[in-house]
DNA sequence: ACGTATGCCGCAAACGTTTGTGTAAGCCGC
DNA sequence: GCGGCTTACACAAACGTTTGCGGCATACGT
C-alpha cells in the first residue's frame, strides 16, 4: 500500500511517453476508442493506462480552465416537498444523462432565502440555474435576467420567464367538469398560496368551468393558505363553519386535500357520499387514501426543465412548455 | 455595460497595489477584520474593495490547490421519501453552517446504483460521504473503508460502521406498550423491507415487549414488503385476509400505515374502533390523517449526521449516536 | 549600539487541466 | 524531387488559488 499518488495526466503521459496534452485530448474525444488525435495503437494504450490506473479526471482543475462547472443549481421551496422532490428527481435524472450534475437548495418559499441560495450556488459557479419556487411577482428573477445568468423555471410559471409546467389551467378545468357531472352544485376551493401561478391558474380553471355552466361560486367558499396538510385541515374548518356545507371540494393540492380529508373524517362526513373531494398531483399518498385527483407530470416537468436550461446555455433558442394533465377519479369523488 | 470582465484576486491586488499573496491571505483569515497578515488600514482597504467588486473566491481554484472541495455526498434510498428528505435537510442545513455544501443522489435502495452514484461523488471529489440507504450486508462500505475514505450512515445502521440514527428497537417498543395498555391482544405488523436495521430494530422492540407481556404474535401475522403506501395496502390486505383479524396493526413506517389505512376504510373498518393502528416517524400526513405514530428526530438525525461525518474528516474520534423517539397518540390508535 | 524579534508584505511554485500553436515525418501528385 | 497536405504528436501558456519562504523595515531588549 504505497503513498497513493493521485493518478493524473502527467502520470500516465510519462508513463505512456507521451505528452499531458496528447492524453488529455484522447481522453475527452467524444468519438471515444476512434479518436482522431492520436494513432488507433496509441489510443488504444492510453484507455488501457487510464483504465487500468483508475484515471479519474480532476473535475476542479478542468473548471478552472474552461470556466465551466458542469454543474446546475436547482432551487426548491422544500425537498420535503414531494412534488417538489419529484421534479427534481426528473432534473438530477436527465442532468446525469447529459454529464452534468446538480445542486439543489430549499428556499422555504421566502424571497430572502431564494435570493441567499441561489447566490450562493452562483458563487460555486453554477453553470445555470432551475427555480421550483417562483411567485407572481419576483424582482429577482429580473436582476438575474439582467446579469445575464441563465434559469429556468418548473413547477410555477413567473411572467414571460422560460418555464416548463403542467397545465395547471386545464387540470383545473378538468377537476370541474368532474365534479359537476356527478351532480353537484355547492362548491368550495381550498386553493392554497395565492402568490403563485399554480394556485392561480388551477383554481381559474376550475371557476371559469363552473361560470360556464353557470354555477356560481361564492367568494368566501375560496379559502387561500399554504400547500401542506395543515393548510387543508385550517381551510376545511373554514369551509365547513358555513350554514350550507359545500358538496365537494377542490384542493389544489393533494397534501391540502388529504389534511381536509382528515377533519371530514374526524366529523363523521362520509365522502363522497355527503362530501366529494379532488385534489391535485396523484401523490402516491392520494392512491392510498382513495383521492380522486389530477395527475401531473412532475418527473416530466423536472427532465424538461433541465433540457430548457440546457438548450438556453447552449445559447439555442427555446419556448416555456406547459404538459397536459390527466384526470384520476378515485373514491373520493 | 463592460466585457465584465471576472473579478479575481489579480485584479484586487493590482487595484491596491498589493501582491494576490497578501490580498489571498486576508480575506482567509478566520480572524476576519483583524486579521495578522496585514496592518489594520491594509486590511480594511482590502475588505473594501472585494466587496465593492464583488469578489467571490472561485471554488474550483481554491479546490484545485488544496485538495479539499468543502462538498460531502449524500445518498439517499429517494428523495420522494419525506423521512430521508428531511434528514437530507438536516445535512444540509449543518453543511451550510460549516460553509460546506452538499450534493445528493438518489440510489433506489439498490446496491448498484448505490455504488454507482458514490463512485460518481467521489470522482467529483467529495470529501467525504453520508449513507442514507444502507442495508445490513453491505460489502461496499467495507471497500470504501478500506479505501480510506470517510463516510457516516444515516437513518439506518449497518454493523460497526459509524452512524446516526433514531433508537428505533425503543420506538418499537413504545407502540407495543401503548397498543397493550389499550386492551388488545391480537397484532399485526407490517414490518417493512426486513434487510435494514430499521425495519428489524423496530419490529424487535415491538416483538420483545410483546414476549415480555406473554403475547404471542404468529409470526405470518409479520408481514415484510417495502416502506411505502402501495407495499401497506398489499400487506394490509394479508393480514386482514386471516381468519381471526387482528385488533391492532404496526406499521414501521407513516407511508405503509396509511396505505393500510386507505384498505381499512375502503373495507368499511373503523379505525380505531375494530381495528387500531400505529406507524412511525410522524410525518405530517400522520397528523393529516390523525396517525398515531412514533416521532423520530429526522431533521436532528440528518444534522448530527454531518457533524458526525465530519468529525471524522477531521481526524477526530467520534463515535455512533442513537436519538431518543417519542410516542404520539392520535386517533387512529 | 548591536543583535534579535516582530510586523508587513512580495516572490514564486505548485495544483491538474485544456487548447492554440508548432513541428517533425510520411505521402501524394506532378 | 519539390511544394503541399495530412498524420501524430509535443510545447507551453494559461485558469485563480494557496502557501512556504524570504526580505526589508521598524521596534525592542540589554
Amino acid at each position: 500500500m504505497a503513498a497513493a499518488e493521485p493518478v493524473t495526466l502527467k502520470v500516465l503521459a510519462k508513463e505512456l511517453g507521451l505528452n499531458v496534452s496528447t492524453v488529455s485530448r484522447v481522453l475527452n474525444d467524444p468519438a471515444g476508442p476512434d479518436s482522431k488525435w492520436a494513432s488507433a495503437q496509441t489510443t488504444a494504450r492510453i484507455f488501457a493506462l487510464a483504465r487500468e490506473r483508475g484515471y479519474t479526471r480532476n473535475p476542479h482543475a478542468a473548471s478552472l480552465r474552461t470556466a465551466r462547472s458542469n454543474m446546475v443549481g436547482v432551487i426548491v421551496p422544500r425537498l420535503q416537498d414531494f412534488v417538489l422532490a419529484t421534479m427534481y428527481e426528473g432534473v438530477d435524472e436527465a442532468a446525469t444523462e447529459q454529464g452534468l450534475f446538480t445542486v439543489v437548495a430549499n428556499s422555504l418559499d421566502k424571497a430572502e432565502t431564494q435570493r441567499a441560495k441561489a447566490e450562493m450556488l452562483l458563487e460555486r459557479r453554477a453553470d445555470g440555474l432551475i427555480f421550483g419556487d417562483a411567485h407572481l411577482t419576483e424582482p429577482y428573477l429580473e436582476e438575474l435576467k439582467g446579469r445575464g445568468v441563465p434559469f429556468a423555471l418548473i413547477n410555477r410559471t413567473c411572467g414571460e420567464h422560460l418555464s416548463v409546467t403542467c397545465d395547471d389551467y386545464a387540470g383545473g378545468r378538468l377537476v370541474a367538469e368532474h365534479l359537476i357531472s356527478t351532480g353537484r352544485t355547492r362548491f368550495g376551493v381550498i386553493a392554497g398560496d395565492p402568490t403563485t401561478s399554480t394556485s392561480q391558474d388551477r383554481t381559474r380553471g376550475f371557476l371559469d368551468v363552473m361560470r360556464e355552466k353557470g354555477i356560481n361560486v361564492l367568494e368566501d367558499r375560496i379559502i387561500h393558505g399554504g400547500f401542506d396538510a395543515a393548510a387543508g385541515q385550517k381551510a376545511a374548518i373554514g369551509l365547513l363553519a358555513h350554514p350550507e356545507k359545500p358538496e365537494a371540494i377542490f384542493a389544489v393540492n393533494d397534501f391540502a386535500a388529504i389534511g381536509a380529508l382528515g377533519v371530514l373524517q374526524e366529523r363523521g362526513i362520509r365522502v363522497p357520499d355527503d362530501i366529494a373531494l379532488a385534489g391535485f398531483n396523484d401523490t402516491p399518498l392520494a392512491a392510498g387514501v382513495n383521492l380522486t385527483t389530477v395527475r401531473s407530470p412532475m418527473h416530466e416537468i423536472g427532465r424538461q426543465g433541465l433540457q430548457t436550461l440546457q438548450h438556453l446555455i447552449g445559447g439555442g433558442t427555446v419556448a416555456s412548455t406547459k404538459l397536459a394533465p390527466t384526470l384520476i377519479v378515485r373514491a373520493s369523488g
